[in-house]
DNA sequence: CCTCGAATCTGTACGATGTACAAAAACTGT
DNA sequence: ACAGTTTTTGTACATCGTACAGATTCGAGG
């Protein structure tokens, strides 16, 4: 093994971390590289050791975050489908929201490592579980990822007077999806509602 | 009249029409101050004349695109109101699409000038005609607008490898949303679906 | 052990950005 | 013609991402 070299000072981790603290207390304005390369005591350029350019440290950056959701609590499928989505949704915009200016990041650089997929993956299962066809689980992850990240971004650019309003908008919204997902299960695929079928 | 003073050699709509050009053309990224104040051909401060900040350019920039949007369209209350919600929806996603980077611009500073609140108006007055509450209409609109600005950001950061697989999953997700919307109708306000009321 | 090569970090620098400030320029009513 | 007012410009600063070259520091092979 060829490890020749002078050792690192540092690890992908640490700068994630530093990001992520710079994001929560002073806002996605603050992740910048020379901030993180401050924080962590280095020369802004030593960064570029780590991460090629800053666009792959704040897709890191996302994927640490969503890292952090619990996906086994929404394996059990003894447990109503919808209330599974629900409670999954809900802990991804709570993640999303607890690191203000992170729909942001996400949407400018979209990520895509295995945490992302493992997201995915889990809400897909679930919506399987819920009797959805391969083809139409697939469409009904990317409508509730999308009302996720929409909702949320729509919350950190104009944040309403009490943020439980937007929490009731959020959960009143995606109720009204889940309604269109299970009649959608109920007609097994087929035009559920009257009318606009092409 | 105290009309004093040397004359614009501009207009704000000038400088907007050179924010959208370079937006087009060149994508969110060259949507600069010096950028547009050298379309027009002056000096980069000059559009402070105009402007506060780039921020106020920004805003103005999405309210001349909503602005674009016919209204009286989807005012026929003949039609369905399905279709007309449909119709609404299409027509702003391929407003937003038609200018790549749009969507980050107004995730980024909420416009909230008189197109975009007549954009919600009109959405507003489908739904009441839909047959929805007050309140409910309110909440469907931002539902629906949500889903626009989310589907459109998420097709923007990563666009798919065929652009009507974009197109059909926005119609898929509209179409069950308003499957969802349509069951609220259905039962005056009360939880339409199996078992999820609080 | 001692040197050589390789990996990492620092110093410096460039171009771009938003925007503040003061001076210049152009116009109008008196 | 003059004075006052507004717009435009020139210059400047702080900040950003990042490229480049040199200094530093290590492990491995002689």
């Amino acid at each position: 093994m060829d490890k020749r070299g002078r050792r690192r000072t540092l690890s992908e981790q640490a700068i994630l971390d530093a990001a992520l603290g710079l994001l929560a207390e002073r806002g996605a304005d603050a992740v910048t590289v020379r901030g993180i390369a401050a924080r962590v005591g280095v020369a802004p350029n030593a960064v570029y050791t780590y991460f090629p350019d800053k666009a792959a440290v704040v897709r890191g950056l996302a994927e640490h975050l969503l890292g952090r959701v619990d996906h086994d609590r929404f394996a059990d499928a003894s447990q109503p489908w919808r209330d599974r989505v629900r409670a999954l949704a809900l802990e991804l915009r709570a993640e999303l929201l607890a690191h203000p200016g992170s729909v942001h990041l996400m949407l400018g650089h979209p990520p895509d490592g295995p945490h992302t997929q493992a997201v995915r993956e889990t809400l897909l299962a679930v919506l399987v579980d819920a009797g959805l066809g391969p083809s139409d689980a697939a469409e009904a992850s990317y409508l509730v990822n999308v009302h996720i990240l929409g909702a949320v971004a729509f919350e950190a650019a104009a944040p309403p007077e009490d943020s439980d309003v937007a929490a009731g908008r959020f959960r009143w919204g995606l109720d009204r999806l889940l309604d269109g997902l299970a009649a959608r299960v109920a007609t097994g695929g087929a035009e559920p509602a009257a009318g606009n079928a092409p």
